[in-house]
Parts: structure tokens; sequence; C-alpha cells
DNA sequence: GTGGTGAGC
DNA sequence: GGCTCACCAC
């Protein structure tokens, strides 16, 4: 057997088959997860034109919520008070998030001594851009065949799945693998016979600087190290942000390794480094195992270490914890895990929140904070418009907080019929009727925290609102992207003329004419400009119904698209 | 549908 | 600690 090793891999034609299909039990795929490093300062500091290497922190109220690698080598640490910050740094650099006023009509930076939590809520729309620019950005980097598997996982994380595009670099560049057609599904492949010396990654699990007698899944990660390596490089060419990656055979260890080390660096785990890492690595590190549920094992089991834990049977795992929680345990301090990486890059719910300082005491005093949460879920949602044909919600929740996040929570939630348009006015009105709701039921005054949330967003447009107005700036080439529409909003204002989907009254305010879009807002990204061109970057796919122009990842959508078109034009 | 948990800036 | 997001148990 040992003699064998350099000339048989330990792997089959058919791991080699699940991985071309991304398939979650192949021994060769390849997850890694992409993380911005400190994301709210460096969309600040690009913003600003400020230079990285200077302390910044983002601040909301009296705390930051975000802070630089620089101020962090002062002690400056996430959720500390502005005076503290000040006082560990006093060159710090503060920004404050933008915000919300009642009587304004779009969030805008305004200056700090002006703003109140009383008065203003926190808007993060600046963010929340960046990151969907940042995975445009990727979505049209990476190779459109085969089918993406790009997961935005939080505002600034993003997981991939490069197990098929993996596959045909290793077949292009390991032609021995194109002889396995004569194989059966059993038989063992032939080994790479190769050596890595460079891993195109800042560490390596499992291996010193260089790798021997490497196998495939070594192979699949190195090159995926690659894929990742060049994403970072246009990352921060294009924007200027600096990421961490992890890559690894699970998002489990794609995720950790990503947080190895900070910033700008990539770690990779090797099949045979997992142990290694894991036994280094806190317990309540893992992702899940951050809260209560940490927590609780830790009591049960008296030790935080991997090492320790690693001693505990299956049985008395599960004895402990459940069935479920514990065999999930048991197999993830043992990095096994085997989710799969979810095709989803846009979000699924809009909420929009406050908490009161003091608590407010009336229905309208939180009338007057719904109006607000309309309009900032009214404007993101024509945001999420201008990229995305996926737009209508159908779900609208109100929730309610006599404390604060830990305290008692009421919410209710109804389904939007189907007839109403979505409106300003429809919006709050229907909000105003939730809280009327939770206030016929019990006491609900002081209250803490309101908030608002859209969701159930539907490809299907409503019943007579012109949806073919949306798609005017598209047939305006040549300088448009397909999805340029938010730069299109700035450039529309600069010539004092609203943008064309704005003329859609049936989905803007027939009542309120100030939408938050027809404002121009005062914030800028230096590195605006057309976001990118399509057509000169990859081979457009030509739509046969109306000859435009479509992304292969937004194919779907399109077609879809045309089925509502058609619907609504019967009726 | 409702309430709750976990996560990240 | 505030503001989001996703997911799950019931």
């Amino acid at each position: 057997m040992e003699q064998n090793r350099d000339l048989t891999s330990r792997f089959t034609r058919y791991d080699l088959a699940l991985l071309v299909q991304s398939s979650v039990k192949s021994p060769l795929r390849v997850i890694a997860l992409l993380d911005y490093d400190s994301f709210y300062t460096q969309c600040e500091s690009v913003r600003l034109g400020i230079s990285p290497d200077l302390p910044l922190c983002v601040q909301q109220w009296d705390a930051v919520i975000a802070v630089n690698y620089p101020a962090r080598r002062h002690g400056v640490v996430r959720a500390m008070s502005v005076d503290e910050v000040r006082s560990k740094c006093p060159d710090i650099i503060l920004q404050h998030v933008p915000t919300w006023r009642e009587g304004s009509d779009t969030w805008a930076y305004r200056s700090v001594p002006t703003i109140m939590p009383g008065t203003d809520k926190a808007a993060l729309d600046p963010y929340r851009l960046e990151s969907r620019r940042g995975l445009q950005l990727i979505k049209r980097t990476l190779p459109r065949s085969p089918p993406q598997l790009v997961e935005k996982a939080s505002v600034d994380e993003i997981y991939l799945d490069l197990s098929a595009q993996v596959y045909d670099i290793m077949l292009r560049r390991y032609p021995v693998l194109m002889d396995v057609e004569s194989m059966t599904e059993n038989d063992f492949l032939p080994s790479p016979r190769t050596y890595i010396s460079n891993w195109n990654a800042d560490s390596v699990f499992g291996t010193e600087t260089e790798l021997n007698n490497p196998d495939w899944d070594d192979i699949s990660l190195h090159i995926g190290s690659e894929i990742v390596r060049d994403l970072r490089r246009k990352l921060y060419d294009e924007m200027k942000y600096t990421c961490s990656a992890g890559i690894a055979h699970n998002k489990l260890l794609a995720k950790l390794a990503s947080t190895y080390r900070k910033p700008n660096h990539q770690t990779i785990i090797l099949r045979r480094g997992t142990h290694e890492f894991l036994t280094t690595t806190k317990f309540t590190k893992l992702h899940g195992l951050g809260g209560d549920l940490g927590v609780q094992v830790v009591e049960k089991f008296q030790t935080n270490l991997i090492s320790e834990l690693l001693q505990v049977p299956l049985t008395e795992m599960t004895k402990a914890m459940g069935t479920t929680i514990g065999e999930w345990i048991f197999d993830i301090i043992r990095g096994e895990e085997h989710s799969k990486v979810n095709p989803r890059t846009h979000v699924q719910s809009m909420l929009s929140a406050k908490t009161f300082v003091p608590k407010i005491v009336s229905i309208d005093q939180a009338s007057k904070w719904l109006r607000i949460f309309v309009k900032d879920l009214l404007g993101r949602l024509e945001e999420l418009r201008s990229e995305n044909y996926q737009v209508c919600p159908t779900i609208i929740t109100l929730n309610h907080l006599i404390e604060g996040r830990f305290g008692p929570s009421r919410s209710k939630q109804i389904t939007i019929p189907r007839s109403t348009l979505i409106t300003e006015r429809s919006l709050f009105n229907i909000a105003h009727d939730l809280l009327n709701q939770i206030v016929a039921e019990e006491k609900s005054w002081p209250c803490r925290s309101l908030s608002l949330r859209i969701s159930g967003f539907q490809k299907v447009s409503q019943p007579g609102s012109l949806i073919s107005s949306y798609f005017t700036p598209k047939s305006n080439p040549p300088d448009r992207s397909s999805n340029g529409f938010i730069d299109d909003r700035h450039q529309f204002h600069a010539a004092g003329e609203p943008p064309a989907y704005q003329r859609d009254v049936h989905l803007s305010s027939s009542e309120n004419q100030a939408l938050p879009s027809e404002k121009p807002s005062e914030y800028t990204f230096s590195e605006e400009g057309p976001l990118h061109t399509l057509e000169s970057e990859s081979e457009p796919y030509s739509c046969p119904h109306c000859k435009m122009s479509i992304h292969a990842t937004e194919v779907l959508e399109h077609l879809d698209w045309h089925v509502a078109l058609d619907l609504s034009k019967a009726n």
C-alpha cells in the first residue's frame, strides 16, 4: 500500500465526478469564504479618500461599530465609547454613519453635533451598496460556466463553491485525468505525480512550504487558492478593498480559516491539516456556537478546548445535547460539515429598526418613526429593483420590544393583498394597522424598540404596475451596464431629471412626491463611474424576445420577467 | 404566523 | 449596544 502511494490516488473516479457536480459529498470540493477587513471602515476610507494607514472608526451614536486595523493597534475595539476611543488614540478619525431624520426625504451624512438618537435613525445604505458592488464584481470575474455558486452570507462575507471551476482547470492542467473514461467509478485515480511549492496563500495548514506528494484534494485547494487570490486582487484593484479569505473543503473550515489571520491574508486548510487547525481553535469560535448553545456545551463538559471535546464519545455527546445537536457538534469538531453553498446574492428581507432612548410612550410617537421606516424600506426596495427583478414584497412584519433585545417581543405580520400597490401610503397604512393590533392586545408603552420588515420578495410584478418602465434605461447603450441604475440615479440627478423608472407612479408614492431618491443623497463614492461594461468583458446573452443584452447569471430572472410582462399586458 | 437565536459591522 | 440579516422550533 505505502509503495503505491506515489502511483495511485486515494480518490476514485466517482470522487472526481462528484467534484464537477459541486456535490457536498465530494472529498475534493473547494469552498472559499471572502471576508472584507473591517468593512465599514474601508467603505468610509475609500469614500473619503483617506489613507487606509490612518486610524479610523465608524461611529454610531456614542459608540464605534467598526474599527480599522491601524486603530486596533492603539487598543481600540468595537463597541467602545467615542470618549474612550479618543483617549486611546487621540488622532483617531471618526466618521458617523449616515442618518434618516424626520421631515427629510432621504438619508444623508450629517455633521456629528446635529446627530442625535432622539431625532435620527442610522442608515446603513452605503455599506449595503458597496457590498452589492463587490458581489457584482465577483460575479462578473468568475467564469459564467460552470454555473456560479455565490452566497452572500452577510453584508461583508461571501461564500464561493469553486468545485466545478476547479475541476475544469484540473483537467486542463493534468491531462492524466482525461484518461479516466475507461475507468469504473470505484477505480482509484492515478496520482498527480507532482509537487507544490507555491501555495498562493499566506498560511497553509497541513504542510510546510512545499508538498512533495500531493493528492487531488491538495491540488483542488491549491487551484481554489489561485482563483481566490485573483478575486482579491481584483477587489483591490477595482474597489480598493482588502479582504481576508479562507479556502477549505467545507464552509465551516473556510470560515474559520478566513479569520486565522487578518487583515489581507488568505489561509488554506488541507485535509491533513484539519486536526492541527481545529485543536488550536477555541470551541466557541465555531459557527453557531458563539452564543448560548456554546456556553451550554462548555458548562456540560467543563472545557472550551476542541482537543478535549474530541475525547467525548458520540453517545455521551448526544445524551448531553440531544441527537441532532449532539451529532452535529460531534462532526464539526472533527471538521466534518457538508452544508451547501446557497446560490443567493440578494437579501430575503429588509428590516428598518430603531431603539428609543428614552422609551417612547405613545402611538403618535410610534407613528412618526413608522413613516421613517417606510421611507427607508421603499428607498432600499428601489435600489434592489435597480439590479433585480425579484422585488415585490408580499409580507410585512411589525416587531415591538418593551425592553431591549433580550426582553419579551411581540410581532404582527400580514400578507400584503395582491391588489395592494406598494406605495409609501399603503405601506404606512398597513404598518399602522399592525401597530394598532399590537397596541390593542396588551400594554405596549413605554416601548424600547420598533422594527418594520418586508419580506417574501416575489418576481411577479404587481398587477397593473408599469414594470416595463424599469427597463427603459437598459435600452440606452453604450455607457450603461445592466445593473448601473445606482449610478444612473446620480447621473439623472446631476442632469436635473428623474430616473426613468421612477415614472412608474404605481410603485412610487402618489401621495408624497418627495421620494428618497428624488433628492440627491450627500454621499458619493470616489470610485464612482460606470460600474463595468459587461459587453467588453464577456459574451452577453441576447434575449430572443427583446434583443436586450443579458448577463448569463441573469438570464433566468430575465425570462421570468418576460412572463410577468406578458401577464401584465394580458390584464 | 410567532418568537427566538446567532452572527457581523 | 444598535441595526441588520438568516434560520429554526413550535
